[in-house]
DNA sequence: TTGCGTGCAAAGGTTTTGCATGGCA
DNA sequence: TGCCATGCAAAACCTTTGCACGCAA
């Protein structure tokens, strides 16, 4: 990783304190802006951006695109992604994310690093789809 | 489905000539518009996302939202979209993105849905990690 | 002829960028 | 002190919407 040197500022804490709260769903950046207002730390929106991009670069949060209209979704993932190699499941209903341990997906990486030349990046990846209980509440 | 009845026009034709000849890649609404410049056929940014929308709703076109920064992406589906699915892989390094298409992977979205109760929706999910050669490049 | 489709331009939204200022180490 | 981070505003996008006009049926 090793990124360029960055300073701690208040501004920084105030965004990751944000996420943190939020760390069971994901905002966008302009909900993070208005959240920093209403706790009486406003942030400048350039900042903003500026800090969820190098926070998803090092792993610290994730980004998800689902919908151009509202733009972008951060969601808080933390130092978690470091324990064991697992899945993400994001239900695009509830929005919740489901973490998944099992055999059969950590050989999903075997088998596109064999086959196909990639190696998937488990902490940048996340499969959506719809969870057991919004499936059955839709019928 | 049942859409309200609409009229075949040339701008029409157009734009589905232009994503049937790009139907192995997908395209964003304003290279569609580019192209049908370049094919001396011009048809307004507004009826082509309008087209898009519709065409999406009525399946013959598939909608993808993979990266905020550069919109979203259509595919001709056609009458195709009952044989097989194809997942995504995104290099985050040279960007470039990947269809794969894949016994193996078809049957993931199978195991999931059985053994964890999510069912995957593969026109939202994509794969992130390091293709062939941005890893050779590395070293 | 009737009503839908189209094009233009403007509006709306998110995200990025330039630049001067201020703050951290 | 020397950078880096910040904030503001403007710019650059993508996408949607309103409205008058033209074309398909």
């Amino acid at each position: 990783m090793a990124r360029s040197s960055s300073y701690n500022t208040r501004q920084k804490e105030h965004i990751l304190s944000i996420l943190r709260e939020n760390s069971s769903r994901h905002i966008t950046a302009g909900i993070l802006a208005l959240c920093l207002q209403e706790h009486g730390t406003p942030v400048g929106i350039a900042t903003i951006y500026r800090y969820l991009d190098q926070l998803a670069d090092e792993g610290i949060i994730r980004k998800y695109t689902i919908d151009s209209k509202t733009g972008a979704c951060y969601q808080y993932i933390g130092e978690r992604h470091n324990c064991s190699e697992h899945f993400h499941l994001k239900c695009v209903k509830c929005e919740k994310l489901f973490h998944v341990e099992c055999d059969y997906l950590s050989e999903l990486g075997t088998h596109i690093l064999a086959h196909h030349g990639f190696q998937v990046d488990h902490t940048k990846t996340v499969l959506y789809g719809w969870c057991k209980n919004c499936r059955e509440d839709e019928n």
